[in-house]
DNA sequence: CGTATTTCTGGAAACGTTACCATGAAAACG
DNA sequence: CGTTTTCATGGTAACGTTTCCAGAAATACG
């Protein structure tokens, strides 16, 4: 059926040591059999069967990717920031999405176990203390947004304490004194780490300002309840910080029907700048996160557990507080149309 | 250094057949040796190693995907749209983004050789007919995007043609006489067909409307730069088709700085949909693709035409017009932020 | 009870490649 | 010229799994 090295041997005249030699350029080959292997290899359209090959080679050139339920275009970036590193170091993506869990991730990645010389896994949701007997100890793995506390897992975070610490100080600092949160799932690493941020930056103000809490789950119809409820205080906010911008744009809705205006009598911000905020109106504040960045970083913290020649890294990836209308403070930016990049 | 399927035969006392037979349910295993495998196995925390078993399966369990340069979040769509019909079928996904022409579709198609049981290969840029050497004629494909004429490939294309009909027709029946286009690429298959639709409805509009088409490429500068041409014109066109929402963007913005207004002044109509594309000030009018459902659609194709129940097929993803305020006849979308999903 | 079937089992051959070792020829060295 | 090194080559053993075949034990059948 399929072409095998044993056909291009055959018709080059050569064992077939001679042409996986002459094809890889290891060991010795003469001139005229090289040319032989090639003709006959080129005629026949013969190209190295991948499995058969790294069975031997114990090297796939392939990198397996988990990721948990595909969120927008925050999973596009991040496989667009691994896609061209890898690609320039020889390597392929073995995809997995839709995977939270501990179960599910740990299914995820026996089904990769010998496909490929490293994995990269989000979870958010599942601790790397949690996960460390389900990784295998044998394949090298980069966690990402993952706590990884008390262990010693290569991993990238982004620095959701320091990205919402540095938002309610914006906030604060505008002179707001009852300030809202509306949190994440408590179950994911980024929510927590968030609304540490937030505590913190309450903590920090001093006694004249306060902060309120309110439960959301990430989307948008979870921010727009969770408005509705911190509306409805008595002493209600007049800054609400959300932990996702979908949140943001939920409860900016949410505040708008209860006869609030943003940012008039109400700022609000999100986390994560995703590309529709400054679309929006009022445009969204949020924090930048460069997830591009994170995606090739984690390719290149793999290259180096796998070539041995870097010790295990935990990496902060910085934010960078965008300020826009929604919270008053923000210059009134042209709705875009205007600027190129 | 890592347990192989030996280990496990070793620890319970059997031959590895039995191990083999016991964990795949093939071939009789008394039940006393069942329970002495799977215990072994669940001990010694054995995983088979996918490689190996494929080399003599000769099934990888993984589809191979091969992508131009990823554009926006049409890549991410088209990729979540496969994941979970890949998934539920028992496939992974070896991504391999950044190919455009023949050569590197080659290369990747090569690298992928023997390491994925079918091929979804997105080539707006070379056809059909120039690809049919470069593809294994062992491995299932089907192409995306991809002009096909004259091959008997499995495809799947947009409704390029149509949609640009659709639109165009729309922008006459609005009265305009004089209308200009923006084309993509020439090399583009995409826009190729929508360059045709546009021309089709000129056409078939009679005398009195004419058109008149400007070059742009996909992007924003150059919708910008094509859309400044157009404006200069003796006869400018009082309303203006662009290829893809970036270029309309780039019109846009471009007709303003000109002084013309939009949609008062000039009409600006865009394919693709972009997610901003609604948020924009003015909304942009555009035609709706289901990006989605085209990745879905290709792994089902794909897994037919390995399971051979199903000939080569190539169908057509019908589009949707979509009016919004820049081509001045559609409804006045509230800025969003009400509506959830 | 003898034979034919089933059930269970293990040894060995595949799958397509590269890695290891051995061999012979040629070249370099003294 | 004899000896050592290098070069070129091929045979064969891996890699970890499944599949094929054959044999042994147990069961069914007449």
């Amino acid at each position: 059926m399929s072409i095998t090295i044993r056909d291009v041997a055959l018709k080059a005249g050569v064992s077939v040591t001679t042409v996986s030699r002459a094809l890889n350029g290891t060991g010795p080959v003469s001139d005229d059999a090289r040319r032989r292997v090639t003709e006959a290899s080129a005629e026949l359209r013969y190209m190295p069967h991948g499995t058969a090959r790294s069975l031997i080679t114990r090297r796939t050139d392939v990198f397996g990717v988990v990721l948990p339920d595909l969120f927008g275009e925050f999973f596009s970036e991040v496989i667009r920031g691994m896609d061209p590193q890898a690609q320039q170091r020889g390597y392929h993506l073995l995809l997995s999405g839709s995977h939270d869990g501990r179960r599910e991730i740990e299914f995820a990645v026996g089904a990769m176990r010998g496909r490929v010389d490293g994995m990269i896994v989000m979870s958010p949701d599942v601790s790397g203390a949690e996960l460390a007997a389900s990784l295998p100890p044998d394949v090298p793995v980069v966690l990402l947004n993952c706590d990884v506390a008390g262990t010693d897992f290569s991993a990238i975070n982004v620095d959701n304490y320091g990205g919402a610490l540095q938002m309610v100080r914006h906030l604060t600092g505008l002179g707001h004194r009852r300030v809202g949160m509306i949190t994440g799932s408590a179950a994911n690493f980024d929510a927590r780490e968030r609304l540490r941020g937030f505590r913190a930056a309450i903590g920090e103000a001093g006694a004249m300002v306060t902060g309120v809490e309110a439960a959301g789950d990430f989307t948008e119809a979870g921010g727009y309840r969770a408005a509705l409820e911190l509306a409805r205080e008595a002493d209600a906010p007049t800054a609400v910080f959300c932990a996702n911008d979908s949140m943001a744009v939920g409860a900016i809705s949410a505040l708008r029907g209860a006869g609030r205006r943003v940012p008039d009598d109400v700022a609000v911000a999100g986390f994560d700048d995703i590309p529709i905020g400054r679309y929006l109106s009022p445009s969204l504040s949020s924090v930048r996160v460069d997830v591009n960045r994170m995606g090739a970083r984690a390719v290149e913290l793999l290259c180096h557990a796998i070539a041995g020649d870097a010790p295990p890294a935990q990496e902060l990836l910085d934010t960078r507080l965008v300020v826009r209308r929604s919270c008053g403070g923000g210059t009134d930016e042209p709705p875009s149309l205007q600027d190129f990049r």
